[in-house]
Order: C-alpha cells, then structure tokens, then sequence
DNA sequence: TGACAAACTGAACGCTGTTCAGTATGTTTG
DNA sequence: CAAACATACTGAACAGCGTTCAGTTTGTCA
C-alpha cells in the first residue's frame, strides 16, 4: 500500500509547510500579528485548511513552541563539556539568560503566553519542558554532590530557584519591564545610589547590561 | 464658577465609575473577558462612550494597572515595622511573591502583560512601577549599610537580584508553568532525585508550596 | 429664546478565531 | 470503464473584538 504511505508523508508535508510559514510569521511579524488568515496567506491556502491540520490557533502555537525547546535544548549541549559542575550550572543559566534575550518571541511563547498552557492542560502535559528542566536538574544534582550547598537543600530547590532566577531576568525584559526603567533609573534611582552603576565616561558607550549583571550577582550568591 | 466645578467633578466620577467597572470585570471575569463592550454593558453605557474618557483599551488597562500598584505598595507597609535589615529584604520579597499568587490578575497586568507598555512608553514612564522599586531598593541599601554583602556589589545588583528573583517565582506560577510541571514531575524529576521532596505520608496534605520552598532556598542563599 | 458646547449613542469598518455546506480531485470498487 | 466513495480544500458566514464618527440629545450661557 504506496499509496496511503504517499499520503501520510504528502498530509505531514503540509503540516510541516503550515508550521513552517507560522514560525516564520511569529518571529517575523509578532504574536499580535500570527493570525490564522496572516499563515494561510503566506502559504497561499484557505484560512480554513488550517483547520484540517490543526485543532485550533492554540495547537498551532503549542507546536511553534515545541520548536522553541528544541532550539534551546541545543543551545545548552556545549555546556557538557565543562566538568565542574558549578561552572557548568553558570554557564547553563548565562546561555538560558542569552538565548531568551536574543529569541524574545520563542522565549515569549516558551515560557510567559497563555495560549500553549491549554493544550499543556488537555492533553500532552509538559514534556519538552520537563526534558529541559531534566537537564538542569542533572546539573544541580552534580553541584550537590560537590558538598558546596548545605545538606537541607535539595537538587528541586537548586533547580527551582535557578530556573525561577534567570527567568525572573528574562520575562521582565522580554515585557519590557526594564526599557521603562532605565529611562527614569536615573532620575529615580541612581542619584543617590552610591555607589553608582560604573557610567561609561564616553557617553555613547552602553551601561553594562543589567541583565547580565544581575545573573552575574545571582551566581555570585550562590558560589559564595 | 460653580458649574465647571460640578462638571469637572461629574467627570471624573464618571471616569471612576468606568474604572471601578473595568476592574471588577478584569478581577471577576479575568483579561480575556475584559472588552470594551463587556465594561460597558456593566455600567450601562454604550462601548463608545468609554472612549470620550480613556484614549484607548491599553490605557484603561494602565490605569488598573496603577490600582494594583497602589494594592502592593500598601502590602509592603508592614515591613517598615522591621528592624534588621536583612529581615526586612526578606518579609518584602515574602509579601510580594505572597501578593502576587493572591491576586494573579493584578500581577499579570503589572508585571507581565503586553497592554501597559504601550502606555509607558508613549507618555508617562513607569512611575508607579519605579516608586515600588524604589521601596525595595530603600531596603536594599540599608542591607548593604551592614557590611554584609561583598563590597562589588551595589544597592542596585542586589534589589535587581531580589526583584527578579521573586518576579521568576510568580510569573512562572501566574502564567501556569508550574502546574504543567507538577503532575509531571514525579515521574520525570522527584524519582531519580536523593534526597526527594518531603512528601507527607498522609496523601490528602498539600506538598510544601513550591514555591515558597524556592524563595526560601533564594533567601538562604543570600543571607549565607 | 437662540446659539453653543458637551455628553452620549447606533451603526459601521476592518479585524479576529472558527465552523460548515458545498465542490473538486483522486482512489477504490463493482 | 463507470459508479461510489474518501479526501482535500474553500467561500461564506457567525459572533466577537477595538475603534471611529455622524448624528442626536442634553444642559449652559449670552
């Protein structure tokens, strides 16, 4: 039987082209602009024959989002080749930190949007990110077993609260919750800091990230 | 000019009647719920009607969001009662994530949601959003005053630490990427981790709420 | 009393996610 | 080969959304 073969590769192509053209408007144009009549469109398709391939907007996004944990699992593997287990829980957390800044709309999606918990709520659960909270886990586990940490803290509380501390970094800059700060950091707050954020002399220069110089803070706390 | 006074008044009470409305719709009903035609059919006006007193969606949305700032500021009150500074960092942040899991709407809209920015950025700033960070930053410098903290760090590093560390621990419960995780968890995480998360023998009690376990493990951290 | 301003609304525009009857195409069967 | 069937696809519609605007009503002032 070809023929039914030919078809399910044929009816997983078009599924792919539709996931594919999503993608691209996503990232391309936004979550404001990812409309089902925006990705039949660029596909050349009825708005309707999306329906044929998926549930509804939010499958549609739930499998985007999938994508987004594949990218950012590889984006973790050089870790692996790091042997300290505390340099590598560093590392771990600065290319987590680095990559949601760098992919905001998969980040976005991954990790702050209501749209794919629905479908984490009715069917498939969370796998993809349970593996990528597995891999983390892994990694505190190695830490503790260095003996740095006190013995009333667990591995889950060594992931949770790395987890919980770089995405605490990421969400409030991806929501920009920082841009409208640092306009009136200044005025509001830096004046009578002291001392001060180290201001660049030349006034064209960028202030360190302060993103990355709270991550660089938070790791300091817990190396200590 | 008594009647421009009146006027002025009768303004104003109708803007309050529009934003008592839209904040209970948003509370009640939640941020899908909440439409311009929905507000309006609560007060029994008509949907344009609310555009004669907010520019548009996204400002009625700040002005809540405003409402909900004032709510946290005053659940910060008690602290000022503590002495010891490192006490004091750790009730407000306590207060906060409690604050936040209590009222997620509000939390949503302040901290995650897209709507505000919008208005930030075009007129206001963040005011609001500084004068809470402000509070915490006050804390913050008191807590550096005692020696405690190695002297590369700044009052700044440290309230960003504690706001992002607090914000990751809420904004992962508020949007849901927790309860994905919990069903989950025992099978991918809590199986293979020594020692595991103290489970109570009698099946019915609750775990020890996550995250709090994690703003405790956070705290530790900082005060080791 | 007439002129003016402010408050309010019904209806519309263009957008959204989603559904469904209807068509067209390709495969299988008698 | 022709008829029956399954699959793929679409146009049109529904109900909802934020927003605008001409037009009406109401209240104030000259």
């Amino acid at each position: 039987m070809g023929i039914a073969e030919r078809k399910a590769r044929e009816r997983e192509e078009m599924r792919e082209l539709i996931l594919d053209a999503a993608t691209r408007v996503f990232i391309e144009e936004g979550y404001d602009k990812t409309s089902i009549r925006n990705i039949a469109d660029r596909i050349e398709y009825s708005p309707a024959t999306i329906y044929l391939y998926f549930a509804d907007k939010d499958a549609l996004l739930f499998a985007i989002h999938e994508r987004g944990f594949a990218l950012l699992l590889k984006a973790f593997e050089p870790v692996r080749q790091i042997a300290n287990p505390l340099d590598k829980l560093e590392e771990l957390g600065r290319i987590y930190v680095s990559w949601g800044m760098a992919n905001p709309e998969f980040y976005d999606l991954m990790f702050i949007a209501r749209a794919p918990v629905n479908v984490m709520e009715a069917k498939s659960g969370w796998d993809c990110g349970m593996q990528t909270f597995a891999f983390l886990h892994d990694v505190c586990k190695e830490c503790l077993a260095t003996g740095h940490f006190p013995v009333s803290m667990t591995s889950i509380d060594l992931a949770m609260m790395t987890w919980t501390g770089v995405h605490g970094i990421v969400s409030l800059f991806v929501r920009k919750r920082f841009s409208g700060m640092s306009q009136q950091m200044q005025h509001y707050i830096i004046a009578d800091c002291c001392p001060p954020l180290p201001i660049p002399t030349d006034g064209s220069v960028e202030l360190p990230d302060i993103s990355m110089r709270t991550y660089n803070a938070f790791i300091a706390s817990i190396r200590r």
